[in-house]
DNA sequence: TATCTACTTTACGTTAACGTCAAGTAGATC
DNA sequence: GATCTACTTGACGTTAACGTAAAGTAGATA
């Protein structure tokens, strides 16, 4: 197994395309290393998009990944800061589970409409 | 408890515009009956428009959620069509597990990062 | 009867998230 | 050394999902 990629390869790998992937960097979101001109990812950076993709196959905007990665990157032992982190994750969590429910209910329709077949 | 609502009613009771709603009934998700010129929702038509923005919440396109109300509008009995609304039923049901998963991974995540605080 | 309020339609503007050329470069291959 | 391949950086185009006036109407109220 590689431990790094070509843009191309990272793109084939998760079902992206490189635009995209160049454009989650224009956001801010992901920041490869470069081999010249080249982007090279290492397995950190294949993590963070994966983290990019689940959010949003969730229905998460960039802007709103980008806070979730903030979370994320915030370094470690920032006393002033950790108030302020412990809420954002139970906001954030707060709405994963709403989401959760609204998608619990969903699929509680289609059984019901399965069964009416 | 009315059973009838106007646009805006219904727009303030959802937390959605009014503007939304009519853009809704433009692309074919709902259609409340009219008094002249005026729109008039009844239940059946609130329920329609919960539907669509439980749809939205978890991150589906209007397009989607079209898909889904015709899936419920679908009239009853149409053996020749039933073993195809099965089968959209359950590729439905299976993406909206795979979001479960994703937003369960998430959550996960979420519980690391605290207790690293 | 004039004004106010809540609706209507029409139409153009806006933002997010890329798609799609165009033009250039750098290394491997014929 | 020319051609091929995989990358690069612009820059403009596109789609979804509304936002935002503009201009009109119909019923209630001063």
């Amino acid at each position: 197994m590689a431990d790094t990629w070509t843009i191309t390869e990272l793109a084939n790998e998760q079902g992206v395309t490189a635009r995209a992937i160049r454009f989650y960097e224009d956001q801010g979101l992901i920041s490869p290393l470069r081999d010249g001109r080249n982007r090279v990812y290492a397995n950190r950076d294949r993590v963070r998009l994966k983290l990019i993709l689940r959010g949003k196959r969730i229905g998460l905007s960039l802007a709103e990944i980008r806070d979730i990665i903030n979370l994320y990157d915030t370094p470690e032992g920032e006393q002033r800061q950790t108030e302020l982190l412990r809420k954002l994750i139970r906001e954030r969590r707060a709405q994963l589970m709403a989401q959760q429910q609204d998608i619990a209910v969903m699929l509680h329709e289609l059984d019901n409409l399965e069964a009416r077949l």
